[in-house]
DNA sequence: ATAACAGTTGAGCAATTGTTCAACTGTTAT
DNA sequence: ATAACAGTTGAACAATTGCTCAACTGTTAT
């Protein structure tokens, strides 16, 4: 088991709060998986669609209509929700209509609204 | 009163949809903040930074050591969660310990774990 | 068949972002 | 004074991101 090499132009100052901290800590992949799902959330434009489908499913067309942009652009836009699992298609005819896939989105829009007017 | 141009490339589909989504909409400027919130969460350097702020108050140093960073980079992402008012920094002597400033940071975590493992 | 339309996709561009580097404060000790 | 060290800051660079554009599916209607 080797050692990586240490990047840090500093010392520790407080040995026993870097161990207790370190002990608690998830592994790395677990940040990397929240960072991943928040960098999502992370776009007015993802936020809106969500939002959106959490009130009623929609056709990629209306939600363009709703939002002011090219279709390509929604399209483009659901790809990312699709793959993140956060939302699902649904085809009926010529008309794809998306749903949001994840009960915890509302909860996840909560906190950050609480957080916002305080 | 004027309308904006319009962007889209395609008609509206379903109106009754469109116009009952539209109304329960909030107003544009709450989705920019909510999606700046969030992008602070979607870097997986300053959620570790959160999540070890949230086990312990930490000085600088320790942050770079826990995280095998150079100060300077853990000091521009405090930067940013210190404008986000996420973080407090509290100065004692030549060390400066950063505080979580905000409850609701761990609640945002755990609905991001749920998304994660389901 | 073929036209029409909803939706998808890849390349490319402008804008944004995280880190590094180097120079800079602020506090403590000699 | 001045050296040492914790921390901050601005410029610069590489990498990523959101949208546009144009070309492409897939389904329905003529």
């Amino acid at each position: 088991m080797g050692f990586e090499k240490s990047i840090t132009d500093c010392n520790v100052l407080h040995e026993d709060i870097v161990e207790l901290v370190r002990k608690d800590m998830p592994e790395e992949s677990i940040f990397f998986d929240l960072a991943d799902l928040y960098t999502i959330f992370g776009d007015s434009t993802r936020v809106r669609i969500l939002w959106a489908l959490d009130i009623h499913d929609m056709c990629v067309c209306d939600i363009a209509v709703l939002l002011n942009l090219t279709k390509s652009a929604v399209s483009h836009q659901l790809r990312i929700l699709r793959q993140a699992n956060l939302v699902k298609p649904r085809r009926e005819g010529k008309v794809v209509f998306y749903t949001l896939a994840d009960e915890h989105v509302k909860a996840i829009f909560e906190k950050g609204m609480e957080h916002i007017y305080e």
